[in-house]
DNA sequence: TTGTATGCGTTATCAC
DNA sequence: GTGATAACGCATACAA
């Protein structure tokens, strides 16, 4: 496989020319310009970046790091990230933590072997100390889910208000005793959508019960079985607030096998928008964050930490949206 | 940030040695190690894998193209490659081509810039002279779609068959008039799934109605466009078979919106065994794909190619299931 | 067992 | 406008 020399000698120039030429420099003439770009094409020569990325010590790549590949809601994000990074002559590597604190780790090697110049966490594993210390010595940006008072910069959206707004709309519907669907985890989203949810029943005056919050772990089946727990209650609920659009999924499977109607009988709303959640039967009523946006913003911040152009950690919270379908209104 | 010259300094080492220790070569006492351990430590020493990457010429990254991040059927592929290549030493950039020849070319220009060892396709866009170029100077895969004849290794299931398999199940179950929702692409598994499903039914005895094949995009909505039309024909079907599961779960919308049940009056299979279709209601009847292990073997076929261990392309076809649900049997 | 010296392919600084 | 050359950080052949 060529190499610049090859290249500078068919073209009979030196070396540093060639470069000016794949480097877009102003500083070469037509006529020199023309030889070097064909001897380029004669050798079918490709530039080696592994000896630019040396010398300028950057890759022009940067690390997305996600809990999971398939799920739908990261995929949207994940393309605003790709769209923005491309634009600004950046790759992208995807990344599968699992939510795994080792596999977490590895990648980062990536990051401190110098072959990506920056990362982006859609849902950090490790602790806020950590963070912290990867935050004081790389570009680092924080999207979607994010750890608070690491000093990283992170872009999300309000999960209390969104919460708040789900549950409100059931309450507006005339449901007074609403079941929730959660997650036993630290996520920021997480606490803050419980919090949500308590607040709209506080301020319509409907009494907290401890017991209509059961735990799912973001699956269908777990969707399916907190939604079991509710169901068996004796006092059962009339709607549900799930945190995921699967749990929501799987609650109403849940409601429908035991002859339940929803929304008649149950009505159920979930969060995320993924793209299942408008193939469902019936169509299921969410809250819609501005996946594309998310990630489009958070690259956007990464790379103004990567220029160097931020030094203070910013936090950004993008505009949510309620979408009324079947699972809540007829 | 430290490099191999600090760390041997402050070892009062040579930047040998500390090389050697840090490439696991015995010929170190163990005295001298220990002592550049520890310096490593100190200084918080990651070595920058640019300097070793061009030393070596090889960068210990594949790249996996694929049509979709999103797609749910990828996610397992790609979890087989992944788990495959870590085993392995390799890191795996996935990469969107959104099945846009333009965005492939891109991806592919990391392979020839040398920031990758070598590419899996999943589903290749570019023609076959093209792709019988890139399989001669680099260590290339398909794996799941494939171009024949680019004199490039390739693992996939036996498509023909595993239609044949499914139209059979409807066969079975006593229907005569079966519809078929497929794909305009020049993908070989369409291709092969069409004449599966011919080959069913003639060796039934059925007639093969032109008519009774309509088709889509893979997406959802094209599947309720699709079994709309044939839910409108004079003469409907009562059976279909789709070739995607998201496609067929369009279907079944369609179907239940005319009023219809499925599987009683309308049965259903799709393909793939994608994660929702055991979610949906009612669950889908459909063609499991050894995906987890489709993307070991192209992984681990790959990794040969690479090491130079393989010159002759391989064909490699790994065993399908039909998994029958709610959608055809009540 | 260890050190010295060279080169991987490129960019960038300095001359001319 | 162009060329010579010194890095970038590392691995390795060879010498000691």
């Amino acid at each position: 496989m060529a190499n610049i020399r090859e290249v500078a000698k068919r073209a009979g120039v030196s070396v540093a020319t060639v470069s000016r030429v794949l480097n877009d420099s102003d500083s070469v003439s037509e006529e020199t310009r023309e030889r070097v770009l064909k001897a380029i094409k004669e050798l079918n020569y490709h530039p080696n970046l592994l000896g630019r990325n040396l010398r300028r010590s950057e890759t022009k790549m940067i690390l997305a790091l996600m809990p999971n590949v398939s799920n739908p809601f990261y995929a949207r994000v994940v393309k605003g990230i790709e769209d923005v990074a491309h634009k600004n002559g950046y790759n992208v590597m995807l990344c599968n933590t699992d939510s795994d604190i080792n596999r977490e780790k590895v990648y980062l090697e990536i990051l401190k072997n110098r072959l990506a110049d920056g990362v982006i966490f859609m849902a950090p594993v490790m602790g806020k100390e950590e963070l912290t210390l990867i935050g004081q010595n790389y570009p680092v940006v924080q999207c979607c889910e994010y750890i608070e008072g690491a000093g990283v910069s992170y872009v999300s959206i309000d999960n209390f208000s969104a919460a708040y707004k789900a549950v409100k709309h059931l309450i507006g519907l005339g449901h007074k005793r609403i079941g929730m669907i959660s997650c036993e985890n630290n996520f920021v989203s997480t606490k803050q959508r419980e919090a949500g949810y308590k607040k709209a029943l506080e301020d319509s005056r409907i009494e907290f019960d401890e017991k209509l919050i059961k735990y799912g772990d973001y699956s269908f089946k777990s969707g399916v079985r907190a939604a079991k727990q509710l169901l068996a209650m004796e006092e059962r609920p009339t709607a549900i607030f799930a945190i995921s659009d699967i749990m929501a999924i799987g609650a109403i499977r849940a409601i429908k096998e035991e002859r339940l109607k929803v929304p008649e009988d149950i009505a159920v709303v979930g969060f995320d928008d993924i793209s299942f959640a408008s193939m469902y039967d019936p169509m299921l009523t969410t809250i819609s964050q501005p996946k594309y946006d998310l990630g489009c913003v958070a690259m956007e911040l990464l790379i103004k930490h990567m220029c160097g152009k931020l030094e203070e950690p910013q936090r950004i919270f993008l505009e949510h949206e309620l979408i009324i379908r079947e699972s809540t209104v007829k």
